[in-house]
DNA sequence: AACGATTTCGCAAACGTTTGCGCTTGAAAA
DNA sequence: TTTTCAAGCGCAAACGTTTGCGAAATCGTT
């Protein structure tokens, strides 16, 4: 850190006391006119600028939020982050980022840093692994300012901003059955996560509303490009009793569709297929992805909304809120 | 922020002073084994943790790294980013994330801020706009611990991270020449930026060195996949005269393929397309884009390597580096 | 028994702010 | 001339730490 000038400095050489120069610089109406502007003008002189570290001190806030983010590399929460800053950055806050990795450790690491560095709030998005929420309970108990977007904890009572996945599961669902599919198989996150559980609930549903017979076969936990990859044989072998596929995010189904153009079938004529996310890579696959848009920036200045609503009114009072985004099919060619 | 426990309550419910707590808790000599022992199980017990503001005020460090970077929502950047993360969290900094969005104004506000946060070094990847470097020259003088990455600025001796995107724009070109290519479209950034200046140098020198004449029509500013479409006629008239395409970034020349098919051209046959990145795109897209790779997670990594390395130098006699990484050019079916 | 040397701890200043309170002024009111 | 009062300013505590220095207590040594 620097040799930076401090309210001391333009104190001693202004002659004034220190408590004289802070009112200055804040416009208090106990300071006249004169040494108002002398210090004013001082200051704008020799580039003053508070410490902001001894403002959090003494004002028992930091303006400062923390994030806890599984990847960064990634379209849908890079997007998240993005609206995150943009809001955030127009309120005076600034965010701290700790990438969790999909890491349970080294998540519950950054909780503690980040409560360390008496941010003002954490925004957090779980990551795959977590299975145990008690550090967050704790932080929650103590009263700490949370929002759990997207990857949210159930078991916890915070404000919250999801999508509303298993509608988007079962939108996806029921239009491959209305472009006749009766076999889908249905690539699905982990059943740890409630976006797995719930996308998978609505490829359930949709299922069910159209009487079509549920084949547990046909549910398979594979939610990466890499497990596409490894998963490759067992696919090939589900391939022929298939004519739709529904994943759980975008990348599995453009693994998919790779893996289908591979082996000879046309898509959409001999199965169908469609993803979760709309994220670049949607459109630039043959053919386009249809998929379920997910809308990461909004979702990311939703989330801090809802914390600074939480920080400026610490009363306490407001119930908490959950903010769901209604998901919406993106109608292109592999579906 | 909360009502955390300080070491003055443990002093106070312990009957110590407050210094006596703060030396048992760092292992001091002074202090016997026994109250140390004492105050160490206390802590422990009601969960203390020490207040970071306070001890960065007092250490004249915080500890924390600031972050200006142009997009967020970027596949390179937000690689540079998880990069940068890993390696701070394993040496206990953390980061400051800004955004300027490629605004120049947006830009210097960061920057004042995260020298107001009192950051021990600021990592910058400048904006495509920005001309006027005088602010980070300033923070400079200031002696402010900078580090450059991507797109640096020439005119502020720092450390730097960059690629020799000069070799990559050669290689790139090269690379078509020699697969036939004699009219080469060079897709360009814009020259403000240093990048972009030298990937378009690298395609003149290798024009050169094969002694192909330079056809100022051939090329062309045009780095967005959104360029590219309003662009759109001006390339159609182009493309009868062309061969080749060296796009100076994975996205435009994504476009630019999507383009060429959709007016019939075959790719490679009639004419190849190099891009600049290796995004997850270039597997995606077909025909596979052929493209410079660019690893910005290890680029992300050694820019705060270089960081810490003068922060814990304060001795600033360390001259400054500038570290390059190599071009390799992955070679796929587009060229 | 007296002394010096340790051991063990507390005081207080400092980091850069804000802010309640009290102290000077000078002028207006009495 | 004295009193009153507001205007204008400074003192000092506080936010939560660290740390140099001094002081008290303990101990061993003659």
């Amino acid at each position: 850190m620097q040799n930076k000038v401090t309210i001391k400095d333009i104190a001693k050489t202004l002659g004034v006391s220190i408590s004289t120069v802070s009112r200055a610089l804040k416009d208090h109406p106990d300071i006249s006119e004169s040494t108002r502007n002398l210090i004013k003008n001082f200051a704008q002189e020799i580039n003053y600028r508070p410490n902001v570290l001894a403002l959090s001190l003494r004002r028992q806030k930091s303006n400062t939020i923390g994030l806890i983010i599984p990847e960064i590399v990634h379209h849908f929460f890079s997007s998240v982050i993005s609206g995150m800053e943009d809001l955030s950055y127009r309120e005076g806050y600034n965010i701290i980022i700790c990438q969790s990795t999909e890491n349970q450790f080294r998540e519950a690491t950054a909780l503690q840093t980040l409560i360390d560095h008496r941010v003002d709030g954490i925004l957090v998005s779980l990551s795959k692994s977590t299975q145990n929420f008690s550090q967050f309970k704790k932080a929650q108990e103590e009263g700490f300012p949370m929002v759990f977007f997207d990857r949210i904890c159930e078991s916890i009572e915070t404000d919250r901003v999801v999508m509303d996945d298993l509608e988007g599961g079962r939108l996806a669902t029921e239009y491959l059955i209305n472009k006749g599919c009766q076999n889908i198989l249905h690539l699905a996150a982990s059943p740890i996560l409630l976006i797995g559980r719930n996308r998978r609930d609505g490829y359930l549903q949709a299922l069910k509303d159209h009487n079509i017979p549920i084949k547990e076969e046909l549910i398979l936990k594979c939610d990466t490009q890499e497990e596409v990859s490894t998963l490759r044989n067992h696919l090939y072998e589900l391939l022929p009793q298939i004519d739709g596929v529904f994943a759980v995010n975008d990348s599995t189904a453009i693994a998919m569709i790779q893996i289908l153009k591979k082996k000879g079938y046309r898509i959409p004529q001999d199965i169908k297929v469609v993803g979760f996310g709309d994220g670049p890579n949607a459109t630039i696959v043959e053919p386009a992805l249809t998929t379920i848009e997910q809308k990461g920036y909004d979702m990311g200045r939703e989330s801090v909304r809802l914390l600074l609503q939480r920080l400026n009114n610490p009363s306490a009072s407001i119930s908490y809120q959950t903010r769901v985004f209604p998901p919406t099919l993106k109608i292109r060619e592999s579906a």
